[in-house]
DNA sequence: TCGCCTCTCCCCCGTGCGGGGGAGACGGAT
DNA sequence: ATCCGTCTCCCCCGCACGGGGGAGAGGCGA
């Protein structure tokens, strides 16, 4: 389906021309890889991706219309064999990492890679289907993000107030102390936490915590 | 410290000398890359690794003694900079994974990879220090390891009947449900109950099943 | 302007809960 | 034979909790 002999094909997604042009010319400078596609919003991405079908996608995180995890997810998520993707973002620390993974990144590079690290890893990235860190941590990554499911339903629908009298109650405040530390009175508490009962569907704050614990609205430690 | 510019030095660790005579075939046939020392147990392992200090590990996890796992804890718990540890295994799916990332592992890879995975892999390892799968990934690992603790010190403390009353109360029960659930009578619970409450050290239901969620003691889903 | 939502707070009322006691039966350890 | 831990169940008591109402103030969009 896709050149996997000498030449990998590779595809830029960055909202920046200029980070597109630098990874280009990085690239480029080595004989087994090509450009074969630019794109600056995560839209273009999947477009782009679906016409030319590349080996390896280096995807940027942060991008208009449609960032890069849910580009990648869209791209991945088509049938047939995908490419490989690897999200580029500046910091290592926020929770792209993690949607990265889960949506099925083969790897993920910080911006302050150097050029040698970039095309060794798009070479490891375009060969492996058994490498560094695959499917395992992918399986990882899913259970975290399980365990952090996007938002309860009933999360939308409470208010800025009641999700705060929650996150109180899951502390194991009584609605005194909850009042205390709002600085209201008990008696609005109460009703906050009447609220966040009916609205969870259960019957008293006990439910109400194992809910947010089950829910991932909040979670241990 | 340790060569960084050109000469990689690896150290080899796996108990079968086939293996280790085909990785030292492998990766001395690269210009760039040195084996400066092999080990055929974990605790070798450590003192080799000590002895010569090179730039790169690649240990097996299954190895006499000591394995690679604690091997590679022991290597990367002494002060100062240490080498980068990839750690070779068979199958990916293992636990093993979660473990070579939370002792500190920077790679990860499966025995059926090729030669130029291998050396890709060894060359990456060495000089990234921003690269792949960093630090965000070991917190997950360590985040991962974390949420499932030995067992709370209390736990212990907990009889049989105590520990399934907490179990229930974690359900959302009242105390009448726990009785009618265990077949007890309702004062049998409430005292079972008071036992709980006293024994984690909590003043209501509410704060005791907070307690079982942050302990480990059930988990979420 | 009129609704609608949110946040605030009030009343009464019943009860599940937790504290503080005690007590009998069983079994295992000493 | 004695002690101790566990499981079982009882009493009384106070109170925090939750249900069911209502109500006023502010914001915000239709």
């Amino acid at each position: 389906m896709t050149a996997t002999g000498t030449e990998i094909r590779v595809v830029l997604a960055d909202d920046e021309r200029m980070v597109r042009t630098a990874l280009r010319v990085i690239l480029e400078a080595e004989a087994d890889l090509t450009v074969v596609g630019e794109a600056a919003t995560g839209a273009e991405a999947v477009s782009v991706v679906r016409a030319v079908r590349p080996d390896v996608v280096l995807m940027d995180v942060r991008m208009p219309e449609i960032d890069g995890i849910r580009a990648t997810e869209q791209i991945l998520g088509s049938p047939g064999p995908g490419p490989r993707v690897v999200v580029v973002t500046t910091f290592e620390n926020d929770s792209y990492v993690y949607e990265a993974l889960r949506v099925g990144a083969s790897g993920f590079l910080l911006k302050r890679a150097g050029a040698e690290d970039l095309v060794q890893a798009v070479r490891l990235v375009a060969r492996s289907d058994s490498l560094l860190f695959p499917a395992a941590l992918r399986g990882l990554a899913a259970e975290y993000a399980r365990s952090r499911p996007p938002a309860p339903r009933w999360a939308s629908r409470l208010t800025e107030r009641e999700a705060a009298v929650l996150r109180l109650m899951a502390t194991g405040l009584t609605n005194a102390e909850i009042a205390e530390r709002l600085g209201v009175g008990p008696a609005t508490v109460k009703s906050h936490v009447a609220s966040v009962l009916a609205k969870t569907g259960v019957r008293d704050r006990t439910q109400a915590v194992i809910a947010a614990y089950e829910s991932g609205f909040i979670s241990p430690r």
